[in-house]
DNA sequence: CTTCTTGTTACTGA
DNA sequence: ATCAGTAACAAGAA
């Protein structure tokens, strides 16, 4: 599922990709994966040239020349953006075209953008869950208000981190998956974090020591940091914007191993429910 | 057939 | 007001 190293591997690829290229044809195939009217989508998108793309938390957002307007694209869980290069450009470097498991467009395409320079963008989502939305600079400040700190980046220290457990009760991991908290850990980062620091997942929030919120809090910047070095991580849906699989599956320590020796203790990974998640942890060396 | 998968939101109850 | 827990959503895999 794409979280933060996800996004933001897609994110830097993009960017490289589309900035600066203009908007020549919009396909919208599947109207519900557009959040707005289609005809303001594609009135407002038309023509426009890419400014900038950026991050917040697991949302992204694409900047144009020339308008206000802002394109939120959200994944959620099997969302994909693959953008296919101009074919001439791909010959000429060797590579097969298209450089696609399967040709696009295909059964999960619902969005098509073009581009000036011959590249095209397909948004691919099996589920249907995730989506692309225009919003104006009002709605655009509302939404952003709503996703906590990010967590590489400086504004992430330990102090604010200790504020934001606050007097929170629950489990810790809950209190990793609140976007509002600490935005861009989904469910695989988020057990990932927790066997790194060697906290139990279901850990009241109010319990922790001193010592133990420090080693949380590493935690997650060193397990998003490593995991965006190895372009994130393919558990399943999840393809990079040339369709490749990112190389962080093969590092989870706990995600998908119940039943495999935990390596670092060797004790038995075990998988319970949490917070309505599958959760994946080591009795034996997280307390 | 049932159960499981997850990011986010709506809703409920404390 | 704030927090925590759960259902719901979708569609495919097992």
């Amino acid at each position: 599922m794409p979280e933060l190293p996800e996004v933001e591997t897609i994110r830097r690829d993009l960017q490289e990709d589309i900035i600066g290229q203009r908007v020549t044809k919009i396909d919208v195939r599947l109207a519900k994966s557009v959040r707005n009217p289609e005809d303001l989508f594609v009135r407002t998108l038309l023509n426009r040239t890419v400014k900038a793309i950026d991050r917040r938390g697991k949302l992204l957002m694409v900047e144009f020349d020339g308008t206000d307007w802002t394109l939120l694209i959200h994944l959620r869980m099997t969302g994909q953006l693959l953008f296919q290069r101009p074919k001439q450009e791909l010959v000429a470097g060797g590579h097969p075209w298209p450089p696609f498991d399967t040709p696009l467009p295909n059964k999960y395409t619902h969005v098509i953008l073009e581009f000036s320079k011959g590249g095209i963008l397909f948004f691919n989502d099996l589920r249907q869950f995730g989506y692309m939305k225009l919003v104006d600079p009002a709605e655009r400040a509302a939404v952003l208000k709503q996703y906590g700190v990010e967590p590489i980046t400086d504004d992430f220290t330990l102090d604010a981190f200790t504020d934001l457990l606050g007097k929170r009760k629950g489990p810790v991991k809950g209190f990793l998956l609140n976007q509002t908290l600490v935005s861009g850990l989904g469910n695989i980062y988020a057990d990932e974090a927790c066997w790194h620091a060697q906290i139990r997942p279901d850990r009241k929030i109010n319990s922790l020591s001193r010592a133990e919120v420090r080693a949380l809090f590493q935690a997650c910047r060193d397990v998003l940091t490593e995991a965006i070095e190895h372009r994130g991580t393919s558990f399943r849906d999840y393809r990079d914007s040339q369709g490749r699989q990112g190389g962080y599956a093969k590092l989870l320590k706990v995600y998908g191993r119940a039943g495999e020796a935990c390596p670092r203790c060797g004790g038995t990974i075990i998988k319970t429910r949490l917070v309505g998640r599958g959760t994946h942890s080591c009795p034996a060396c997280q307390r």
